[in-house]
DNA sequence: TTATAATGTCAACTATATATTGCATAAAGT
DNA sequence: ACTTTATGCAATATATAGTTGACATTATAA
């Protein structure tokens, strides 16, 4: 599904899909791709697109679900 | 570089790499290359293991580095 | 209207994650 | 000594991440 929290984090950042791309040494449609939950990026990909947008792999990709509230 | 951060985790869990590589759907040589940080797994196969192991991205996966303390 | 920037999408390609098999070693159990 | 369990290490095979290039849409600006 969508990654809508990677798409507000570059926007509130203000870079667009390219400039991003060219942060984090990918094409623009592999950005777009992950937003639009079209793949399953590489963990290295996870955190330099975390790096560039100045947040942490939990706030970007990690789901909480409801069991395991311990 | 190694991932003993994942590793910890399994020892204390007390499950053999063979074991987490059966929960996680993957085999036992990948779960071993990536404690020796021989490679870059996938975002989806890194959340698997972190729910096995009952850890999060962060826990497992991100490193805090010595820049953007803000 | 005509540019231009940002994005979506598709097809064909390349690089690499992951599978599969097999062999090796060390430790623990019998 | 023999077996089992856990792990490491290669070689080859396959699936998929990521590239490249092109064309389309949408929105904004001149």
């Amino acid at each position: 599904m969508k990654n809508l929290k990677m798409k507000i984090a570059r926007v509130e950042n203000e870079i667009s899909q390219e400039q991003l791309a060219k942060m984090v040494g990918v094409t623009r449609q592999t950005i777009g791709m992950i937003e639009a939950g079209k793949f399953n990026p590489s963990l290295q990909l996870c955190i330099a697109i975390c790096r560039a947008l100045g947040k942490t792999l939990n706030d970007l990709f990690w789901e909480e679900n409801e069991n395991e509230k311990i």
